[in-house]
DNA sequence: GGTCCAATTCAACGAATGTTGAATGATGGG
DNA sequence: CCCATCATTCAACATTCGTTGAATTGGACC
């Protein structure tokens, strides 16, 4: 017995693009960059796979747009930290800057996978395209290890790229790993383990980076600041 | 005109297991766990990939075997460095952590990767397989760094399973990501990348954990001690 | 020299993937 | 009301993958 013939032109509700991002980063976040199929994302959007293709060009399109849409807000928050005129001690926009980090990657798996994995995948030529959205960041994070340098907040001998580098990379790994590993090696739950592990890391790092390496830090404003007027409502 | 019909039966040259290891470890290092194919792993190795079936039983079999073969070389080096009887003062003890690290994993970033994914991908429990492997050689450098603390030799409120993550993970990511990030964000050739990012970032690291950060480290030695002696010589 | 086993290859299967072309319905302007 | 354009779906394509069963051969042993 053949079923009704299905509606085949558009839904009553039109799919907008942004949606279809949503999904493919879910997916992407759970499965990683080339074990999400077209298919589970299209799944996830509720429309047909080849949807897709009507409003990207690929899915490596898919994750242009993403990036694209992930890295300018960071950017433009950093530099606001990394205004030369700033005035507070290094420690805390060095803390301020682990906080951005945190907003903007915490719950997004997916972009620090891909980008890691683009990086150590492309050892030939890490693809233009990331290096032009990494630059910038990094090169703001490191104008504040700089202008430390100059204030004298930070040890003369500090290698700037290098500390910037080892700042935003524990961070990553620190939301990576430490959820799956820490439980499993102590008793610590899940939650904490971020929240102890970044604390913990930033401590270390600055005895590492600071001119005074015993004056104790100033009081850490908390990791993310709850806005609970901001909710995802979705139509 | 069909070709001569080709000889079905065993090489001349049998095929050792082992050497499918090294293939299936070449490719995995090239394409990475999930992207490396059977096929590519079999003519990698120079025959069918109907024979990987008769040696290993899947795919995810040889990664165990390969497991198998590379961590009890390196648990047992650890634990020599992380008796209790030890004499050498906690920086050099660590340094030496640094260095069979260095050795055993420098040249073999199918290992590095595949362990790193499959701890980011098994987020709700770490197989099993791998935290049977790890969990010593967490344990061995935690008591390292338990006996700096017991020593005096680092800060009393050092956080020792933290900071055994800290320094080994950031190790892995120096080998995983600097050759590439660094000569692109600046001139660094590709071979000083790595040692330079190292002895940076034990430097940092020893600042970050030392009960005495500003005294200076005792002198270090070389990273890699050259074997000419032993040769990759395959018949 | 015959027989058996271990090692190897060939060919194919079913499933999944990225992608495309044609068909179809809705929408809005004239 | 008609028609063009847009948004969507269906069905299929070619590839690739992990895996398997049958066929084949070389060597060891009697």
């Amino acid at each position: 017995m053949p079923h009704a013939p299905r509606p085949r032109g558009p839904k009553p509700i039109r799919m907008d693009p942004d949606r279809i991002l949503d999904a493919a980063q879910e997916v992407f976040a759970r499965d990683g960059l080339r074990a999400a199929s077209l298919r589970a994302i299209a799944k996830q959007a509720g429309c047909d796979p080849a949807l897709i293709y009507y409003h990207f060009d690929s899915k490596e399109a898919m994750f242009t747009a993403l990036l694209a849409r992930r890295f300018p807000p960071i950017l433009q928050e950093l530099e606001v930290v990394a205004a030369a005129d700033d005035p507070r001690p290094t420690a805390l926009r060095l803390w301020e800057v682990v906080r951005i980090y945190h907003r903007h990657l915490k719950a997004d798996p997916a972009i620090r996978s891909l980008i890691r994995g683009e990086i150590v995948r492309g050892a030939e030529g890490l693809s233009d395209l990331i290096e032009a959205r990494i630059r910038p960041i990094v090169m703001a994070i490191r104008s504040i290890l700089d202008q430390g340098v100059a204030r004298g907040d930070l040890r003369a001998d500090l290698h700037t790229l290098l500390g910037t580098f080892f700042l935003a990379r524990m961070h990553l790994e620190i939301l990576d790993l430490l959820p799956t590993v820490l439980p499993r090696l102590m008793g610590l739950p899940h939650d904490q383990a971020v929240e102890t592990g970044l604390h913990v890391w930033f401590d270390l790092y600055w005895r590492g980076i600071a001119r005074d390496p015993l004056a104790p830090l100033p009081p850490l404003p908390e990791l993310t600041v709850d806005t609970p007027a901001i909710k995802e409502t979705r139509p």
